[in-house]
DNA sequence: ATTGAAATTGATAAACTGTCTCAAAATTAT
DNA sequence: ATAATTTTGAGACAGTTTATCAATTTCAAT
């Protein structure tokens, strides 16, 4: 694990100087399972930590996920009455597409549609700091 | 009231007569009263409500707001902790610029991108049901 | 290495949003 | 008007996230 996610570490490193943080164990250990997967609940996470850390509290959980979203590590996705934080660090920003059968995600980059958005944004004189878009549907095999 | 949102009120009752559900008092004032707005989340139109209605269960809110998504003339959106409802019934679907600065929703479509995002749908073997793209950023107004 | 101020943690309580329950009331077809 | 069925209101309940707070850990300065 020390010379894994060595970028993301960093990053988080400095996000905590800059805010008079500090580094904990608890606070490497989640972010080094949280670099593991794409999309996570902090639910999911807490019983996925808990195998190896019974007294890791779900509150520090949501705490850190938190963190990292400030940071810029993550990103926070609301689906229905679940929250899933996403993985940006080590790729840029990104669309999901989602089966609504297997619930399956998908993700994909499209600089077209970025650019539209980015016109109709100034076109209502509005500056973009982020966006979310997710397309609904079926993927091959719900289909059938 | 009576001559007002006919179109809607037909769509209502058609709904619910395909349905063996019932027009009652609550149903017709909560229509009415969304009718009135773009966007409302069910503890909001609650309170609204309540001024003139004080007995207006919370629940019974809900219930038809979800009954009126049912009937396609809403659609319920999840932003972050909160879902808010929006008429659809007048207009079709669309999309969100969100100013993070004063909270200010504006709606906008765009045949371009709703084009690229079937044809990455497509790409990915998917089959779009519906979508969500919301623009975060700051106003003019905001900027400053 | 020790110390001490400040931040963090874990456990649980609390808050929040939305749904469920069920007796009482309202609606619709007869 | 009556009866069958649906709906309502009030509050209980469930799921998710945040707040609380004493005990612990971190980290900078000895």
């Amino acid at each position: 694990m020390a010379t894994k996610h060595v970028k993301e570490m960093d990053a988080l490193k400095e996000h905590l100087g800059k805010h008079q943080l500090k580094l904990t164990r608890q606070r490497e250990l989640i972010l080094s399972a949280f670099l593991r997967q794409e999309h996570i609940t902090a639910e999911a996470m807490y019983h996925q930590l808990a195998k190896s850390d019974p007294h890791l509290g779900l509150a520090t959980i949501y705490r850190t996920l938190n963190l990292f979203c400030d940071a810029g590590l993550a990103q926070a996705r609301h689906f229905g009455s679940q929250t899933k934080y996403d993985n940006v660090s080590h790729k840029g920003h990104h669309d999901h597409l989602i089966c609504t059968g297997c619930e399956k995600i998908v993700e994909f980059e499209n600089e077209e549609i970025e650019r539209l958005q980015e016109e109709v944004a100034t076109r209502h004189g509005f500056t973009i700091k982020t966006h979310r878009l997710e397309l609904y549907g079926l993927c091959t095999r719900c289909r059938d």
